[in-house]
RNA sequence: CGGGAUGUGGCGCAGUUUGGUAGCGCGCUGCGUUCGGGACGCAGAGGCCGCAGGUUCAAAUCCUGUCAUCCCGACCA
């Protein structure tokens, strides 16, 4: 029979201060509440707690997996360079692989993802279209050597991860599979009690609408996303919204005196207008060291990842190269440029007639200068990150901007690695052709991070009842007492037989510590038994999310619990084990 | 990788300027009083002052090196 877990017993070390180096609520909260300690920068412990949550976290997970008809393998987080080699990333995949020799030598990795294991896996054994959808995951501790890890489990060096990929013959075995992977994403984040947006990504060398990122709504986000009321939303990273340039109102180009002025916000503050009437200059140099002249809204910043589709290799250049082409930093326009400069702008200036730009020379700018008369462009493209603000490319509203955490993503590979590594199956012609691939990722412990961004308040965590540590805290206020003491054991008892689970805060401590760390801990639903209300028959449950108490006679308390327990359950879609 | 900062009992910090052999709060142990929102009193335990060199009669303190951790940046002319 199940039992109840006493607290005397949990090794649950809680701080009563917060951490220094913790700067987000959940670092704080789950290193406070006894969840994780750290070991090294971006390398946590799971202490029972977390384990819990996490042990929730990747249920749920695996769950969805199932109900997708991908099936669960273990792969090693060791893995031999060669695989590596063979698909090009042990070049390309640069400082973040973990790398590392064994006592002959031989290169290893530690795997920061496992597309080139799996592949190699099915190349050998899926041989024939006959076999074909295939589709498995795996939940693992993955490595990245991250360039600056912060954040406590949002962005750390070694992480928890489900990582799952599939093989298919056609396009359309691959989409429907990706289809499902996405909505058992959207799942996933519902019944983890997340908020969260379905957003365009970057797909990288790909192309294509092929990749869909699941974001948290959080501001300890690290990404970015602007979103519409229609349902658009989109990373602002690749994000196409529409810029609106202003302009500014003159009949000629003229000339005008700005000494000293060199930036966007100067200039905008010596004409007196905004800096979206201004057009920003940007000097790059592509990957043959070529020159190009880059022209963004004034209002807007320049996105690299956008150019680097545009112009390949695509850097900016320094101080010393900008002389070099024969350019003066900080008054750069289209008008007069030197020889052999390749210029790009963007495709929301088009629509601008009169721009004010940099005049070419020292202390001079141009206003009302016009496009197609005053100066030619010859190449547009989106160069500029979204903002809020700007149109939505689908129906035209305004933009909103919002941070997240990137919690998932689902990807269409295609034949990246099959075709690189050489895996392929026997179609119904009898030809050999490279599988379509598929990988579906999900941070599980970054999801557990995500979740307590989403549901703390100034006491501590809030679980929501899927992945909460224990469902119900029984708290006899004082453990002494002949009639509250074994009260509460009664009822911590019977809650754990009828499969609710349950703690029991058998500690000899002061109302206060117990009332403190059950707040902070974030147990859905405290049982407080007290001495009054014990000898009047009743007991208060008090749920956590509200902080609302309800009195309860004793004989009652065990069902009204499950009910309350049942009810949470219900409201996020999972369903209570017996 | 560049800039800034910090390493002192388990945790959070002071002490470093002006070298003299380590202190405070929390926690921990024991006893007593308390007991519905992080109690109080008394008595205790616990520290190669990140590490390695150097200067000095003497180094937590000054110098050199090194390691670790945190913050900002690593495109926005």
């Amino acid at each position: 029979m199940e039992s109840y877990t006493c607290m005397s017993v949990l090794y649950a070390p809680t701080l009563k201060e917060d951490p220094v180096d913790a700067e987000i609520a959940s670092h704080r909260l789950l290193t406070r509440g006894a969840m994780i300690r750290k070991v090294a920068a971006g390398v946590y412990s799971f202490l029972p707690l977390g384990s819990i949550v996490l042990r929730k976290i990747e249920d749920i997970v695996r769950d969805e997996m199932n109900a997708v008809g991908s099936q669960e393998i273990l792969m090693p987080a060791l893995q031999p360079s060669e695989l590596w080699h063979e698909s090009g990333r042990w070049d390309d995949y640069g400082p973040e692989l973990m790398r590392l020799s064994d006592r002959h030598d031989r290169g290893f990795c530690l795997g920061p993802t496992h597309e080139e294991l799996v592949t190699s896996i099915m190349r050998n054994e899926l041989r024939s279209y006959r076999e074909l959808p295939k589709s498995v995951f795996q939940i693992q501790v993955k490595f990245r050597d991250e360039i600056r890890p912060r954040f406590g489990l949002l962005r750390g060096r070694e992480f928890i991860m489900k990582d799952a990929y599939s093989f298919h013959s056609s396009q359309e075995s691959l989409q429907e599979h990706y289809d499902d992977m996405a909505r058992a994403y959207g799942n996933i984040c519902v019944r983890c009690g997340l908020e969260y947006r379905p957003v365009e990504a970057d797909s990288g060398q790909i192309g294509g609408k092929v990749t869909i990122e699941f974001m948290a709504l959080a501001d300890a986000g690290e990404a970015e996303l602007v979103y519409c009321d229609c349902g658009f939303a989109s990373n602002t990273e690749v994000a196409q919204g529409k810029a609106c340039p202003t302009g500014y109102l003159a009949d000629h180009q003229e000339k005008i005196h700005t000494p000293g002025v060199s930036t966007i916000a100067a200039l905008a503050a010596f004409l007196n207008v905004d800096e979206s009437a201004t057009v920003k200059a940007l000097v790059g140099i592509d990957e043959n060291e070529s020159p190009y002249l880059l022209f963004v809204p004034g209002d807007h910043e320049v996105n690299e990842i956008k150019i680097s589709h545009v112009v390949k290799g695509f850097r900016l250049a320094d101080d010393a190269e900008l002389t070099r082409f024969g350019l003066v930093k900080g008054y750069i326009g289209p008008v007069g440029i030197p020889e052999g400069i390749h210029c790009i702008a963007d495709e929301s200036l088009k629509s601008l007639e009169r721009w004010v730009v940099g005049a070419n020379e020292p202390d001079y700018h141009l206003v009302g200068a016009r496009l197609g008369e005053d100066f030619e462009i010859l190449e547009w493209a989106d160069l500029i990150t979204a903002q809020s603000g700007d149109r939505c490319p689908d129906c035209g509203a305004p933009l909103r901007i919002a941070r997240g955490i990137e919690v998932s993503q689902v990807f269409q590979l295609g034949e990246k690695y099959s075709r690189a590594m050489n895996a392929t199956y026997t179609d119904e012609s009898g030809e050999d052709r490279p599988f379509l691939m598929g990988c579906y990722g999900v941070g599980v412990s970054r999801t557990m991070a995500a979740i307590v961004e989403q549901h703390n308040d100034e006491n501590g965590m809030i679980w929501p009842i899927s992945v909460c540590p224990g469902e119900v805290i029984v708290i006899p206020l004082s453990v002494g007492d002949a009639t509250v003491f074994p009260a509460a054991e009664t009822i911590a008892s019977e809650l754990a037989a009828r499969g609710i689970q349950t703690v029991l805060d058998d500690r000899d401590e002061r109302a206060g510590v117990k009332f403190a760390d059950a707040d902070l801990i974030g147990w859905p639903y405290q049982i407080i038994c007290g001495k009054r209300g014990v000898t009047e028959g009743v007991a208060e449950i008090k749920d956590r999310a509200t902080g609302e108490k309800i009195s309860v006679p004793i004989d009652e308390v065990v069902a009204k619990a499950i009910e309350l327990v049942i009810e949470a359950h219900a409201a996020l879609g999972n369903l209570i084990e017996e």
